[in-house]
DNA sequence: CGCGATTTGTGCACGCCTTCACAAGCGCCT
DNA sequence: AGGCGCTTGTGAAGGCGTGCACAAATCGCG
Protein backbone atom coordinates (compact mmCIF):
# COMPACT_ATOMS: atom_id res chain seq x y z
CA UNK A 1 0.00 0.00 0.00
CA UNK A 2 1.53 3.31 -1.43
CA UNK A 3 -0.90 5.23 -0.15
CA UNK A 4 0.19 5.95 3.78
CA UNK A 5 -2.46 6.57 6.25
CA UNK A 6 -3.89 10.03 6.93
CA UNK A 7 -5.75 8.52 10.04
CA UNK A 8 -9.50 8.69 9.07
CA UNK A 9 -9.94 11.32 11.39
CA UNK A 10 -9.22 9.35 14.65
CA UNK A 11 -10.62 10.96 17.55
CA UNK A 12 -11.41 14.45 15.92
CA UNK A 13 -14.22 15.93 14.90
CA UNK A 14 -13.10 17.10 12.02
CA UNK A 15 -15.81 16.77 8.97
CA UNK A 16 -14.28 15.40 5.43
CA UNK A 17 -11.16 13.63 5.97
CA UNK A 18 -8.43 12.22 3.66
CA UNK A 19 -10.16 10.61 0.63
CA UNK A 20 -8.54 7.75 -0.47
CA UNK A 21 -8.77 7.45 -4.66
CA UNK A 22 -10.18 4.45 -5.12
CA UNK A 23 -9.70 2.76 -8.67
CA UNK A 24 -12.69 2.96 -10.77
CA UNK A 25 -13.34 -0.27 -11.09
CA UNK A 26 -13.45 -0.57 -7.28
CA UNK A 27 -15.84 2.13 -6.77
CA UNK A 28 -18.13 0.22 -9.46
CA UNK A 29 -18.95 -2.47 -7.52
CA UNK A 30 -18.98 -1.23 -3.44
CA UNK A 31 -22.58 -0.33 -4.65
CA UNK A 32 -23.04 -4.01 -5.10
CA UNK A 33 -21.71 -4.95 -1.96
CA UNK A 34 -23.23 -2.55 -0.16
CA UNK A 35 -26.27 -4.33 -1.23
CA UNK A 36 -25.28 -7.99 -0.60
CA UNK A 37 -24.06 -6.47 3.06
CA UNK A 38 -27.40 -4.93 3.73
CA UNK A 39 -29.27 -8.67 2.74
CA UNK A 40 -27.06 -9.91 5.09
CA UNK A 41 -28.18 -7.58 8.04
CA UNK A 42 -31.29 -8.68 7.34
CA UNK A 43 -30.97 -12.15 7.95
CA UNK A 44 -29.22 -11.34 10.84
CA UNK A 45 -25.74 -12.12 10.26
CA UNK A 46 -22.81 -10.09 12.48
CA UNK A 47 -19.97 -11.18 10.63
CA UNK A 48 -19.29 -12.16 6.78
CA UNK A 49 -15.89 -13.81 5.13
CA UNK A 50 -14.76 -12.48 2.43
CA UNK A 51 -15.67 -15.75 0.70
CA UNK A 52 -19.14 -15.65 1.79
CA UNK A 53 -19.92 -11.42 0.45
CA UNK A 54 -17.95 -12.27 -2.49
CA UNK A 55 -20.70 -15.48 -3.76
CA UNK A 56 -23.30 -12.99 -2.41
CA UNK A 57 -21.54 -10.13 -4.83
CA UNK A 58 -21.29 -12.77 -7.28
CA UNK A 59 -17.09 -11.76 -8.07
CA UNK A 60 -14.04 -13.30 -6.54
CA UNK A 61 -13.52 -13.11 -3.09
CA UNK A 62 -9.73 -12.05 -3.63
CA UNK A 63 -11.01 -9.08 -5.83
CA UNK A 64 -13.22 -8.45 -2.88
CA UNK A 65 -10.18 -8.43 -0.60
CA UNK A 66 -8.38 -6.31 -2.50
CA UNK A 67 -11.46 -4.02 -3.16
CA UNK A 68 -11.78 -3.51 0.68
CA UNK A 69 -8.23 -2.82 1.51
CA UNK A 70 -8.27 -0.28 -0.68
CA UNK A 71 -10.41 1.60 1.70
CA UNK A 72 -8.49 0.93 4.81
CA UNK A 73 -10.56 -2.19 5.15
CA UNK A 74 -12.21 -3.13 8.75
CA UNK A 75 -11.69 -7.14 8.68
CA UNK A 76 -10.15 -9.61 11.64
CA UNK A 77 -8.41 -11.98 10.70
CA UNK A 78 -9.60 -15.60 10.79
CA UNK A 79 -13.30 -14.23 11.63
CA UNK A 80 -14.32 -11.97 8.77
CA UNK A 81 -15.84 -8.79 8.38
CA UNK A 82 -18.48 -7.07 10.98
CA UNK A 83 -21.02 -6.45 8.56
CA UNK A 84 -22.66 -3.10 10.35
CA UNK A 85 -19.44 -1.58 10.11
CA UNK A 86 -18.51 -2.37 6.49
CA UNK A 87 -22.27 -1.17 5.71
CA UNK A 88 -21.25 2.08 7.66
CA UNK A 89 -17.75 2.19 5.68
CA UNK A 90 -19.41 1.86 2.34
CA UNK A 91 -22.25 3.99 2.92
CA UNK A 92 -19.71 6.60 3.86
CA UNK A 93 -17.53 6.29 1.07
CA UNK A 94 -19.94 6.73 -0.98
CA UNK A 95 -21.11 9.77 0.23
CA UNK A 96 -24.93 7.64 0.55
CA UNK A 97 -25.10 9.45 4.18
CA UNK A 98 -26.09 12.49 2.82
CA UNK A 99 -29.75 11.51 1.54
CA UNK A 100 -29.15 13.43 -1.72
CA UNK A 101 -31.24 15.56 -3.45
CA UNK A 102 -32.18 14.29 -7.43
CA UNK A 103 -34.00 15.88 -9.83
CA UNK A 104 -35.86 14.32 -12.98
CA UNK A 105 -36.14 16.16 -16.66
CA UNK A 106 -38.47 14.47 -18.40
CA UNK A 107 -41.50 12.99 -17.26
CA UNK A 108 -42.27 10.65 -20.30
CA UNK A 109 -42.67 6.97 -20.69
CA UNK A 110 -39.54 6.36 -19.04
CA UNK A 111 -39.45 9.42 -16.82
CA UNK A 112 -42.82 8.72 -15.57
CA UNK A 113 -41.29 5.05 -14.31
CA UNK A 114 -38.29 6.28 -12.77
CA UNK A 115 -40.10 9.00 -10.73
CA UNK A 116 -41.58 5.95 -9.18
CA UNK A 117 -39.40 3.95 -9.15
CA UNK A 118 -39.01 2.75 -5.18
CA UNK A 119 -35.47 1.82 -5.50
CA UNK A 120 -34.32 5.08 -5.31
CA UNK A 121 -35.35 6.06 -1.65
CA UNK A 122 -34.41 2.80 -0.08
CA UNK A 123 -30.68 3.39 -1.14
CA UNK A 124 -30.14 7.04 -0.46
CA UNK A 125 -31.83 9.00 -2.68
CA UNK A 126 -34.38 11.57 -2.48
CA UNK A 127 -36.12 12.42 -5.78
CA UNK A 128 -37.16 16.21 -4.94
CA UNK A 129 -38.45 17.75 -8.39
CA UNK A 130 -39.60 16.74 -11.50
CA UNK A 131 -39.45 18.91 -14.43
CA UNK A 132 -40.77 18.63 -18.11
CA UNK A 133 -41.12 20.79 -21.18
CA UNK A 134 -44.90 20.25 -22.27
CA UNK A 135 -47.11 22.56 -20.54
CA UNK A 136 -49.79 19.71 -20.79
CA UNK A 137 -47.64 17.56 -18.37
CA UNK A 138 -46.76 20.44 -16.04
CA UNK A 139 -48.79 20.31 -12.60
CA UNK A 140 -49.79 16.32 -12.98
CA UNK A 141 -48.65 14.80 -9.66
CA UNK A 142 -46.57 11.58 -9.78
CA UNK A 143 -46.00 9.92 -6.66
CA UNK A 144 -47.21 12.61 -4.58
CA UNK A 145 -44.45 15.54 -6.67
CA UNK A 146 -45.68 17.62 -8.78
CA UNK A 147 -44.04 18.33 -12.03
CA UNK A 148 -42.55 21.55 -12.68
CA UNK A 149 -42.00 23.46 -16.35
CA UNK A 150 -38.36 23.14 -17.25
CA UNK A 151 -37.83 26.67 -17.02
CA UNK A 152 -37.88 26.58 -13.32
CA UNK A 153 -35.10 24.37 -13.24
CA UNK A 154 -32.47 26.68 -12.28
CA UNK A 155 -34.43 28.12 -9.48
CA UNK A 156 -35.66 25.06 -7.58
CA UNK A 157 -32.23 23.57 -7.77
CA UNK A 158 -30.68 26.12 -5.98
CA UNK A 159 -33.21 25.92 -3.62
CA UNK A 160 -33.11 22.14 -3.01
CA UNK A 161 -29.79 22.07 -3.71
CA UNK A 162 -29.27 19.58 -6.16
CA UNK A 163 -25.85 18.01 -6.87
CA UNK A 164 -27.19 15.02 -9.27
CA UNK A 165 -29.92 15.06 -12.26
CA UNK A 166 -31.33 12.02 -14.43
CA UNK A 167 -32.15 13.13 -17.79
CA UNK A 168 -34.72 11.20 -19.61
CA UNK A 169 -35.82 13.12 -22.43
CA UNK A 170 -35.85 12.09 -26.16
CA UNK A 171 -32.43 12.55 -27.91
CA UNK A 172 -33.36 15.47 -29.33
CA UNK A 173 -33.66 17.71 -26.60
CA UNK A 174 -30.96 15.95 -23.78
CA UNK A 175 -27.41 18.12 -24.85
CA UNK A 176 -29.86 21.30 -24.07
CA UNK A 177 -31.49 19.83 -20.94
CA UNK A 178 -27.74 18.85 -19.82
CA UNK A 179 -26.81 22.45 -20.33
CA UNK A 180 -29.58 23.85 -17.94
CA UNK A 181 -28.59 21.67 -15.30
CA UNK A 182 -24.80 22.41 -15.36
CA UNK A 183 -26.03 26.44 -15.33
CA UNK A 184 -27.86 25.12 -12.46
CA UNK A 185 -24.82 23.79 -10.39
CA UNK A 186 -25.47 20.06 -11.05
CA UNK A 187 -22.82 18.30 -11.29
CA UNK A 188 -23.19 14.88 -11.68
CA UNK A 189 -25.73 13.65 -14.47
CA UNK A 190 -27.11 10.21 -14.78
CA UNK A 191 -28.55 10.37 -18.60
CA UNK A 192 -30.71 7.45 -20.22
CA UNK A 193 -30.85 9.30 -23.75
CA UNK A 194 -29.23 7.89 -26.39
CA UNK A 195 -26.30 9.81 -27.64
CA UNK A 196 -22.82 11.72 -26.21
CA UNK A 197 -23.67 14.62 -23.75
CA UNK A 198 -20.72 17.12 -24.00
CA UNK A 199 -20.34 18.75 -20.26
CA UNK A 200 -17.81 20.77 -18.45
CA UNK A 201 -15.22 18.87 -17.05
CA UNK A 202 -16.08 18.97 -13.65
CA UNK A 203 -19.17 17.61 -14.04
CA UNK A 204 -19.58 13.50 -14.02
CA UNK A 205 -21.74 12.01 -16.67
CA UNK A 206 -22.85 8.65 -16.67
CA UNK A 207 -25.08 6.95 -19.12
CA UNK A 208 -27.48 4.13 -19.40
CA UNK A 209 -28.70 3.15 -22.73
CA UNK A 210 -31.17 0.69 -22.73
CA UNK A 211 -30.90 -0.71 -26.34
CA UNK A 212 -27.17 -0.84 -26.43
CA UNK A 213 -27.75 -3.35 -23.28
CA UNK A 214 -29.91 -5.30 -25.69
CA UNK A 215 -27.42 -4.69 -28.74
CA UNK A 216 -24.62 -6.38 -26.65
CA UNK A 217 -26.54 -9.03 -26.03
CA UNK A 218 -27.34 -9.43 -29.46
CA UNK A 219 -23.79 -9.85 -30.45
CA UNK A 220 -23.25 -12.47 -28.21
CA UNK A 221 -26.54 -14.27 -29.42
CA UNK A 222 -25.18 -14.08 -32.63
CA UNK A 223 -21.31 -15.57 -31.85
CA UNK A 224 -22.74 -17.98 -30.04
CA UNK A 225 -25.35 -19.29 -33.27
CA UNK A 226 -22.47 -18.92 -35.21
CA UNK A 227 -19.82 -21.32 -33.01
CA UNK A 228 -22.86 -23.75 -32.50
CA UNK A 229 -23.68 -24.02 -36.40
CA UNK A 230 -19.87 -25.12 -37.20
CA UNK A 231 -18.42 -27.80 -34.45
CA UNK A 232 -20.17 -30.67 -32.40
CA UNK A 233 -23.95 -30.78 -31.62
CA UNK A 234 -25.81 -28.30 -29.09
CA UNK A 235 -24.86 -28.10 -25.85
CA UNK A 236 -27.86 -29.75 -23.67
CA UNK A 237 -28.32 -26.45 -21.56
CA UNK A 238 -25.80 -27.68 -19.02
CA UNK A 239 -27.97 -28.78 -16.35
CA UNK A 240 -27.21 -26.57 -13.48
CA UNK A 241 -24.91 -23.30 -13.07
CA UNK A 242 -22.17 -21.94 -12.13
CA UNK A 243 -22.89 -18.10 -13.03
CA UNK A 244 -21.62 -16.22 -15.41
CA UNK A 245 -22.24 -12.71 -16.01
CA UNK A 246 -20.72 -10.98 -19.97
CA UNK A 247 -19.40 -7.92 -19.36
CA UNK A 248 -19.45 -5.28 -15.95
CA UNK B 1 -4.65 -9.47 -37.19
CA UNK B 2 -3.19 -12.81 -36.61
CA UNK B 3 -6.65 -14.37 -37.67
CA UNK B 4 -6.11 -15.20 -40.96
CA UNK B 5 -9.00 -14.65 -43.13
CA UNK B 6 -11.32 -16.89 -43.60
CA UNK B 7 -12.83 -14.65 -46.42
CA UNK B 8 -15.88 -13.05 -45.13
CA UNK B 9 -18.15 -15.45 -47.42
CA UNK B 10 -16.91 -13.24 -50.26
CA UNK B 11 -18.84 -14.42 -53.31
CA UNK B 12 -20.69 -17.46 -51.60
CA UNK B 13 -24.31 -17.76 -50.48
CA UNK B 14 -23.07 -19.32 -47.38
CA UNK B 15 -24.95 -18.43 -44.03
CA UNK B 16 -22.47 -17.36 -41.26
CA UNK B 17 -18.74 -16.72 -41.58
CA UNK B 18 -16.11 -16.87 -39.93
CA UNK B 19 -16.91 -14.89 -36.43
CA UNK B 20 -13.96 -12.53 -35.44
CA UNK B 21 -13.56 -12.94 -31.95
CA UNK B 22 -14.01 -9.33 -30.52
CA UNK B 23 -12.49 -8.07 -27.36
CA UNK B 24 -15.22 -7.18 -25.00
CA UNK B 25 -14.16 -3.61 -24.22
CA UNK B 26 -14.76 -3.30 -28.57
CA UNK B 27 -18.32 -4.87 -28.32
CA UNK B 28 -19.51 -2.82 -25.76
CA UNK B 29 -18.47 0.88 -28.31
CA UNK B 30 -20.02 -0.45 -31.46
CA UNK B 31 -23.69 0.17 -30.61
CA UNK B 32 -22.59 3.50 -29.93
CA UNK B 33 -20.52 3.86 -33.18
CA UNK B 34 -24.02 2.44 -34.99
CA UNK B 35 -26.01 5.12 -33.45
CA UNK B 36 -23.38 7.79 -34.37
CA UNK B 37 -23.29 6.84 -37.51
CA UNK B 38 -26.96 6.19 -37.66
CA UNK B 39 -27.34 9.80 -37.19
CA UNK B 40 -24.49 10.88 -39.79
CA UNK B 41 -26.17 9.28 -42.39
CA UNK B 42 -29.31 10.87 -41.75
CA UNK B 43 -27.34 14.45 -42.21
CA UNK B 44 -26.53 13.14 -45.52
CA UNK B 45 -22.46 12.39 -44.88
CA UNK B 46 -21.19 9.82 -47.49
CA UNK B 47 -17.95 9.32 -45.38
CA UNK B 48 -16.58 9.99 -42.50
CA UNK B 49 -13.07 10.46 -40.83
CA UNK B 50 -12.09 8.54 -37.73
CA UNK B 51 -11.50 11.88 -36.38
CA UNK B 52 -15.33 12.83 -36.80
CA UNK B 53 -17.03 9.77 -36.02
CA UNK B 54 -14.61 9.00 -32.68
CA UNK B 55 -16.00 12.89 -31.72
CA UNK B 56 -19.63 11.33 -32.64
CA UNK B 57 -19.21 8.59 -30.33
CA UNK B 58 -17.16 10.75 -27.63
CA UNK B 59 -13.99 8.30 -27.64
CA UNK B 60 -10.46 8.73 -29.29
CA UNK B 61 -9.65 8.49 -33.01
CA UNK B 62 -7.20 6.39 -32.27
CA UNK B 63 -9.60 3.99 -30.55
CA UNK B 64 -12.69 4.15 -32.50
CA UNK B 65 -10.18 3.05 -35.63
CA UNK B 66 -8.50 0.13 -33.46
CA UNK B 67 -11.83 -0.98 -32.90
CA UNK B 68 -12.79 -1.37 -36.47
CA UNK B 69 -9.54 -3.00 -37.76
CA UNK B 70 -10.50 -5.54 -35.35
CA UNK B 71 -13.66 -6.44 -37.69
CA UNK B 72 -11.77 -6.38 -40.37
CA UNK B 73 -12.30 -2.83 -41.25
CA UNK B 74 -13.82 -1.27 -44.38
CA UNK B 75 -11.81 2.39 -44.48
CA UNK B 76 -9.65 3.59 -47.16
CA UNK B 77 -6.83 5.91 -46.64
CA UNK B 78 -6.91 9.14 -47.22
CA UNK B 79 -10.48 9.48 -47.62
CA UNK B 80 -12.20 7.60 -43.91
CA UNK B 81 -15.15 5.35 -44.30
CA UNK B 82 -18.23 4.56 -46.21
CA UNK B 83 -20.86 5.32 -43.92
CA UNK B 84 -23.59 2.69 -45.13
CA UNK B 85 -21.05 -0.08 -45.48
CA UNK B 86 -20.04 0.28 -41.73
CA UNK B 87 -23.77 0.28 -40.77
CA UNK B 88 -24.02 -3.00 -42.87
CA UNK B 89 -20.72 -4.08 -41.40
CA UNK B 90 -21.48 -3.34 -37.71
CA UNK B 91 -25.50 -4.14 -37.78
CA UNK B 92 -24.24 -7.50 -39.24
CA UNK B 93 -21.49 -7.92 -36.28
CA UNK B 94 -24.21 -7.41 -33.82
CA UNK B 95 -26.62 -9.82 -35.22
CA UNK B 96 -29.32 -7.03 -35.66
CA UNK B 97 -30.40 -7.65 -39.46
CA UNK B 98 -32.11 -10.65 -37.37
CA UNK B 99 -34.92 -8.42 -36.27
CA UNK B 100 -34.49 -10.05 -33.06
CA UNK B 101 -37.43 -11.11 -30.89
CA UNK B 102 -37.15 -10.27 -26.96
CA UNK B 103 -40.00 -10.79 -23.99
CA UNK B 104 -39.96 -8.84 -20.90
CA UNK B 105 -41.13 -10.29 -17.05
CA UNK B 106 -42.26 -7.68 -15.52
CA UNK B 107 -45.21 -5.33 -15.99
CA UNK B 108 -44.94 -2.95 -13.10
CA UNK B 109 -43.60 0.37 -12.49
CA UNK B 110 -40.19 -0.08 -14.68
CA UNK B 111 -41.83 -2.95 -16.72
CA UNK B 112 -44.68 -0.99 -18.10
CA UNK B 113 -42.40 1.70 -19.44
CA UNK B 114 -39.77 -0.63 -20.94
CA UNK B 115 -42.79 -2.43 -23.07
CA UNK B 116 -43.82 1.19 -24.40
CA UNK B 117 -40.12 2.03 -24.72
CA UNK B 118 -39.87 3.24 -28.44
CA UNK B 119 -35.87 2.88 -28.29
CA UNK B 120 -36.00 -0.91 -28.50
CA UNK B 121 -37.99 -0.85 -31.49
CA UNK B 122 -36.18 1.39 -33.62
CA UNK B 123 -32.88 -0.05 -32.78
CA UNK B 124 -33.59 -3.59 -34.37
CA UNK B 125 -36.12 -5.48 -31.56
CA UNK B 126 -39.45 -6.30 -31.40
CA UNK B 127 -40.77 -6.61 -28.10
CA UNK B 128 -43.09 -9.92 -28.73
CA UNK B 129 -44.67 -10.86 -25.34
CA UNK B 130 -44.83 -9.47 -21.88
CA UNK B 131 -45.52 -11.76 -19.07
CA UNK B 132 -46.60 -11.28 -15.21
CA UNK B 133 -47.55 -13.00 -11.93
CA UNK B 134 -49.91 -10.80 -10.85
CA UNK B 135 -53.49 -11.75 -12.13
CA UNK B 136 -55.02 -8.13 -11.79
CA UNK B 137 -52.13 -7.17 -14.76
CA UNK B 138 -52.60 -10.33 -16.98
CA UNK B 139 -54.98 -9.35 -20.38
CA UNK B 140 -54.04 -5.77 -19.60
CA UNK B 141 -52.84 -4.15 -23.12
CA UNK B 142 -49.56 -2.04 -23.52
CA UNK B 143 -48.89 -0.77 -26.42
CA UNK B 144 -50.96 -2.75 -28.24
CA UNK B 145 -49.27 -6.06 -26.67
CA UNK B 146 -51.25 -8.24 -24.56
CA UNK B 147 -49.53 -8.82 -21.06
CA UNK B 148 -49.94 -12.45 -20.29
CA UNK B 149 -49.30 -14.88 -17.22
CA UNK B 150 -45.96 -15.92 -16.62
CA UNK B 151 -47.08 -19.79 -16.19
CA UNK B 152 -46.96 -19.38 -20.41
CA UNK B 153 -43.60 -18.04 -20.64
CA UNK B 154 -42.32 -21.32 -21.90
CA UNK B 155 -44.71 -22.24 -24.17
CA UNK B 156 -44.34 -18.61 -25.75
CA UNK B 157 -40.99 -18.50 -25.65
CA UNK B 158 -40.96 -21.57 -28.05
CA UNK B 159 -43.37 -20.36 -30.48
CA UNK B 160 -41.59 -17.30 -30.61
CA UNK B 161 -38.18 -18.57 -30.59
CA UNK B 162 -37.39 -15.73 -28.28
CA UNK B 163 -33.59 -15.89 -27.00
CA UNK B 164 -33.12 -12.74 -25.37
CA UNK B 165 -35.72 -11.86 -22.07
CA UNK B 166 -35.67 -8.99 -19.82
CA UNK B 167 -36.36 -9.20 -16.07
CA UNK B 168 -37.64 -6.10 -14.72
CA UNK B 169 -39.77 -7.75 -11.67
CA UNK B 170 -38.93 -7.28 -7.84
CA UNK B 171 -35.69 -8.66 -6.39
CA UNK B 172 -37.34 -11.32 -4.67
CA UNK B 173 -38.59 -12.90 -7.89
CA UNK B 174 -35.73 -12.64 -10.20
CA UNK B 175 -34.17 -15.22 -9.62
CA UNK B 176 -37.03 -17.46 -9.82
CA UNK B 177 -37.85 -15.56 -13.46
CA UNK B 178 -34.57 -15.74 -14.85
CA UNK B 179 -34.42 -19.86 -14.30
CA UNK B 180 -37.95 -19.84 -15.96
CA UNK B 181 -36.09 -17.85 -18.98
CA UNK B 182 -33.28 -20.56 -19.07
CA UNK B 183 -35.90 -23.65 -18.97
CA UNK B 184 -37.55 -21.84 -22.11
CA UNK B 185 -34.85 -22.10 -23.70
CA UNK B 186 -33.51 -18.07 -23.55
CA UNK B 187 -30.03 -17.67 -23.77
CA UNK B 188 -29.69 -13.79 -22.73
CA UNK B 189 -30.95 -11.82 -19.91
CA UNK B 190 -31.19 -8.17 -19.78
CA UNK B 191 -31.76 -7.95 -15.67
CA UNK B 192 -32.90 -4.67 -14.27
CA UNK B 193 -33.82 -6.12 -10.87
CA UNK B 194 -30.95 -5.54 -7.73
CA UNK B 195 -29.46 -8.50 -6.91
CA UNK B 196 -27.08 -11.67 -8.54
CA UNK B 197 -28.36 -14.16 -11.08
CA UNK B 198 -27.39 -17.64 -11.10
CA UNK B 199 -27.28 -19.02 -14.29
CA UNK B 200 -26.24 -21.50 -16.69
CA UNK B 201 -22.88 -20.86 -17.96
CA UNK B 202 -24.32 -20.94 -21.76
CA UNK B 203 -26.61 -18.00 -20.56
CA UNK B 204 -25.19 -13.91 -21.37
CA UNK B 205 -26.45 -11.96 -18.48
CA UNK B 206 -26.44 -8.07 -18.35
CA UNK B 207 -27.11 -5.98 -15.33
CA UNK B 208 -28.37 -2.70 -15.06
CA UNK B 209 -29.10 -1.20 -11.68
CA UNK B 210 -30.39 2.04 -11.61
CA UNK B 211 -29.73 2.87 -8.01
CA UNK B 212 -25.93 1.93 -8.41
CA UNK B 213 -25.62 4.11 -11.33
CA UNK B 214 -26.74 7.23 -9.06
CA UNK B 215 -24.71 6.07 -6.39
CA UNK B 216 -21.50 5.76 -8.19
CA UNK B 217 -22.13 9.80 -9.13
CA UNK B 218 -23.21 10.16 -5.55
CA UNK B 219 -19.38 8.67 -4.98
CA UNK B 220 -17.74 11.54 -6.83
CA UNK B 221 -19.98 14.21 -5.01
CA UNK B 222 -18.79 13.23 -1.93
CA UNK B 223 -15.29 13.54 -3.54
CA UNK B 224 -15.63 16.25 -5.35
CA UNK B 225 -16.55 18.22 -1.98
CA UNK B 226 -14.08 16.81 -0.10
CA UNK B 227 -11.12 18.16 -2.44
CA UNK B 228 -12.98 21.43 -2.77
CA UNK B 229 -12.91 21.78 0.73
CA UNK B 230 -9.16 21.38 1.06
CA UNK B 231 -7.22 23.10 -1.70
CA UNK B 232 -8.12 26.76 -3.58
CA UNK B 233 -11.56 28.01 -4.46
CA UNK B 234 -14.27 26.26 -6.27
CA UNK B 235 -13.73 26.70 -9.74
CA UNK B 236 -16.32 28.74 -11.12
CA UNK B 237 -17.93 26.26 -13.62
CA UNK B 238 -15.20 26.52 -16.64
CA UNK B 239 -16.87 28.14 -19.31
CA UNK B 240 -17.61 25.63 -22.06
CA UNK B 241 -16.97 21.79 -22.55
CA UNK B 242 -14.36 19.72 -23.63
CA UNK B 243 -16.84 16.54 -22.50
CA UNK B 244 -16.07 14.08 -19.78
CA UNK B 245 -17.59 10.69 -18.83
CA UNK B 246 -16.91 8.79 -15.59
CA UNK B 247 -16.96 5.20 -16.65
CA UNK B 248 -18.06 3.63 -18.96
C1' DC C 1 0.13 -20.79 27.54
C1' DG C 2 0.96 -22.61 23.17
C1' DC C 3 -0.75 -24.54 18.90
C1' DG C 4 -3.61 -25.20 14.98
C1' DA C 5 -7.35 -23.67 12.18
C1' DT C 6 -9.09 -19.92 9.80
C1' DT C 7 -9.25 -15.74 7.26
C1' DT C 8 -7.45 -11.27 5.95
C1' DG C 9 -4.20 -8.36 3.50
C1' DT C 10 -0.94 -8.11 -0.27
C1' DG C 11 3.34 -8.88 -3.38
C1' DC C 12 3.74 -10.50 -7.88
C1' DA C 13 2.91 -11.91 -12.49
C1' DC C 14 -0.06 -12.03 -16.29
C1' DG C 15 -3.27 -10.27 -19.69
C1' DC C 16 -6.26 -6.81 -21.55
C1' DC C 17 -6.93 -2.28 -23.00
C1' DT C 18 -5.50 2.23 -24.16
C1' DT C 19 -2.54 5.52 -26.32
C1' DC C 20 1.17 7.18 -29.07
C1' DA C 21 3.58 7.49 -33.13
C1' DC C 22 4.49 6.28 -37.68
C1' DA C 23 4.66 3.64 -41.98
C1' DA C 24 1.65 2.37 -45.79
C1' DG C 25 -1.87 3.53 -48.96
C1' DC C 26 -5.05 6.47 -51.53
C1' DG C 27 -6.79 10.43 -54.08
C1' DC C 28 -6.16 14.89 -56.00
C1' DC C 29 -3.79 18.61 -58.06
C1' DT C 30 -0.40 20.31 -60.99
C1' DA D 1 2.87 11.14 -64.62
C1' DG D 2 4.61 12.58 -60.40
C1' DG D 3 4.36 14.47 -55.99
C1' DC D 4 1.91 16.02 -51.94
C1' DG D 5 -1.32 15.93 -48.25
C1' DC D 6 -4.50 13.36 -45.83
C1' DT D 7 -6.18 9.24 -43.41
C1' DT D 8 -6.11 4.49 -42.19
C1' DG D 9 -4.07 0.50 -40.00
C1' DT D 10 -0.83 -1.20 -36.62
C1' DG D 11 3.63 -2.11 -33.83
C1' DA D 12 5.12 -1.07 -29.37
C1' DA D 13 4.93 0.81 -24.80
C1' DG D 14 2.63 1.87 -20.68
C1' DG D 15 -1.13 1.48 -17.30
C1' DC D 16 -4.79 -0.74 -15.09
C1' DG D 17 -7.13 -4.57 -13.29
C1' DT D 18 -7.38 -9.43 -12.09
C1' DG D 19 -6.18 -13.60 -9.78
C1' DC D 20 -2.87 -16.53 -7.49
C1' DA D 21 -0.53 -17.83 -3.63
C1' DC D 22 1.31 -16.95 0.69
C1' DA D 23 2.73 -14.48 4.92
C1' DA D 24 0.67 -12.24 8.89
C1' DA D 25 -2.74 -12.01 12.29
C1' DT D 26 -6.49 -13.49 15.20
C1' DC D 27 -9.45 -16.73 17.67
C1' DG D 28 -10.52 -20.95 20.17
C1' DC D 29 -9.23 -25.00 22.39
C1' DG D 30 -6.62 -28.22 24.82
Amino acid sequence: MSQQRHGSTPGGADGVPAFPDLPEATIARLPEYLRALHHLAETGAETVSSEGLAAAAGVNSAKLRKDLSHLGSYGTRGVGYDVALLIDQIEYILGLDKNRAVCLVGVGNLGHALAGYAGFASRGFRVVALFDADPKKVGEEINGLAVRHIDDLERVAVEESIAIGVIATPPGTAQAVADALVAAGVTSILNFAPGVLSVPSNVDVRKVDLAIELQILSFHEHRKASLTALPGGRAPAVANGDQEAVGS
